[in-house]
DNA sequence: TCTTGACCTTCCCATCATTGGAAACCTTAT
DNA sequence: ATAAGGTTTCCAATGATGGGAAGGTCAAGA
């Protein structure tokens, strides 16, 4: 299986396979006479892997934890559910801040008249100290 | 005010000021005879509603936007309402999507038995195709 | 006046994950 | 034989920020 095909199976394209493979994230693809990468079942699921572990929002860095434990027979699923923890607790962390925006910004546009006139709050509000955003 | 003082004035740092003049999104500053930049109360305030900006989660693009608005006398309201709404929408989608992760991340936890056994659906999950990625 | 230390300048590099392009090479089908 | 399309490597850029080097400037103290 060459890159391409193996990107469209993996859903990781082809680019990105080859930056894996640079940043030692896969370990190197093996070559054709000419030189083409091919590629097997097992290297395609890994590339899976790795695919489903970013759409889940883990840092190449994590993933590659997550890898090193997959591959290790003699894994300890406390360690994997570790990381999964930690990684829901980001994600927790990133969405509260991110509910606190978006009810800021929720407040102040419904203040914010939405005609010709003028006088925004919002505009205010940005042009204030920071002590002073959410009154 | 020299730059290191309006980067404590501004919460912005010196780095990111001259970064911010470089890309366009501040006008150059004022320069002394040896080439010191300096700025005012003008300028700080400006500086301080990117940083409140950025801090909501803006892209610099919607920032530059809401700049012009903001330095324009003729400003609709209605403009800025709808910038703060589109930025309400695309934080509201990001959620959705990071509460999504963190579901799926949970459930594979609590399924994951976290002792030293290697049966972990967590592993097992990221190994499979994306479309049983929740059961 | 000279020195010292804190400040400023520009320029380059690094991050992280990803995309884009260019130039050259390979494969396959017509 | 040629054209199309896949592949290779290398180089560059993104966005927002931090780090650092090399050199110029300013203010206060000896």
């Amino acid at each position: 299986m060459n890159i391409g095909e193996a990107a469209r199976a993996s859903g990781v394209s082809a680019k990105m396979i080859r930056y894996y493979e640079s940043i030692g994230l896969v370990p190197a693809a093996a070559r054709t006479n000419s030189g083409y990468r091919t590629y097997g079942n097992t290297e395609v699921q890994i590339l899976r892997f790795i695919r489903r572990g970013r759409d889940l929002g883990f840092p190449v860095e994590t993933i590659a934890a997550l890898l090193a434990l997959w591959r290790d027979r003699s894994r300890q699923s406390s360690d994997v559910k570790r990381l999964a923890l930690d990684h829901v607790a980001d994600l927790e962390r990133k969405i509260a801040e991110m509910q606190a925006m978006a009810s800021t910004l929720r407040h102040l546009a419904e203040t914010c008249a939405g005609d010709g006139r003028p006088d925004c709050p919002i505009l205010d509000d940005l042009g204030s100290s920071p002590a002073k955003a959410c009154h």
